[in-house]
DNA sequence: GTATAATTTCATTAATTACTGAAAAGACTG
DNA sequence: CAGTCTTTTCAGTAATTAATGAAATTATAC
């Protein structure tokens, strides 16, 4: 496995990227590679593609394998494990997302869960209780509306996003409906 | 500057979230503190309730602003500076999804861009440039249309997204309506 | 101007995270 | 089940990132 510099200066954007985005450079290289790989690749030619070691590919791949970015796949003959990303974009971006919700908004969304049990009543613990409130609220408007749109076909959620602004419009117009049936 | 531990709950919770959000312990917590404060606070005191060294809130404070997450502002006959978290849970989501989308999506569209100005038409580069126009594409769109929402009134927004899949509804009325034009 | 308070910078140290190489474990073959 | 191929694990090392403390800078007061 040998890339064009084409190809290369895909994979160490990536790699580069990789620390914004929460991942290790290994990790950011080996998917921008399989992203645009036009066939399956194996460990080891991950591993002379990059120049890494073999170790560091097979953590990279569980890490991978752990996001769900990553499928295995096996060709006949051949006992290699073989992984490809998958093609479709959306259903990248929706794997994104609810990884990244479930690492990233989960956990603080039921420690705030907890902290509001039994919400202190005064002082200064009573102001900190209701921030966490406001902050909870927005987290499950903003999840629990997350969870709605994955749920939409691709087809849908291109004609929502190309909407854009307009859905103001349509919303309004909705109101005045419901107005109309009061 | 004691902090409860009611209050302490909630700040090293989010120290601790920290590096799953790309930023360190200390401007988590930071953040957590300004958050749940009923009153600006300065340096002094960020850093005793905190146990920090005064330099270590002082970088923590400049990359605070440059995420544009907290204010300055000063008190009568005291020239320290003091710091808020704007009150608006709404406000500090703009913010932070304005943010990321420029520090861990921007560069990419942007490279990507450069790497579509002149896309190979042979080979497997071929393939690669294909790959790479649709994440761009993707990019585009959802960029957009996070630009579009961001404009949005927060009562229109909210509601947008109480209305969650039911948009679907409202989509697929706004085709017939076209449709019926046509 | 000089003194004092407040903040920032930055070289050093500490802590964390990433990567490697060697060894172990697992999986299939004959 | 011995031999071979493949993958995984993990202790040690390298690289990166975070935090400190001392010194420098900036801002205000006298």
């Amino acid at each position: 496995m040998k890339t064009t510099a084409y190809q290369q200066a895909f994979i160490l954007h990536f790699g580069e990227m990789g620390s914004r985005w929460g991942i290790n450079r290994t990790i950011g290289q080996i998917y921008a590679l399989l992203y645009i790989s036009p066939r399956p690749l194996n460990a080891e030619q991950i591993t002379e593609a990059l120049g890494i070691s073999r170790s560091n590919t097979s953590m990279a791949m569980k890490e991978l394998s752990a996001w769900r970015l990553v499928r295995v796949q096996h060709l006949p003959d051949d006992r290699r494990d073989y992984f490809t990303a998958p093609d479709d974009v959306w259903e990248i971006f929706r794997t994104l997302v609810a990884e990244r919700r479930r690492r990233e908004i989960e956990p603080t969304a039921s420690m705030l869960r907890g902290a509001l049990v039994a919400p202190p009543e005064q002082g200064d613990d009573a102001h900190a209780a209701t921030k966490l409130a406001e902050m909870l609220e927005l987290i499950e408007l903003v999840t629990g509306w997350l969870d709605d749109v994955s749920d939409l076909d691709q087809r849908t959620a291109t004609q929502l996003m190309k909407l854009g602004g307009g859905v103001q419009k349509l919303l309004s117009a909705g109101r005045r409906k419901k107005a109309d049936k009061a």
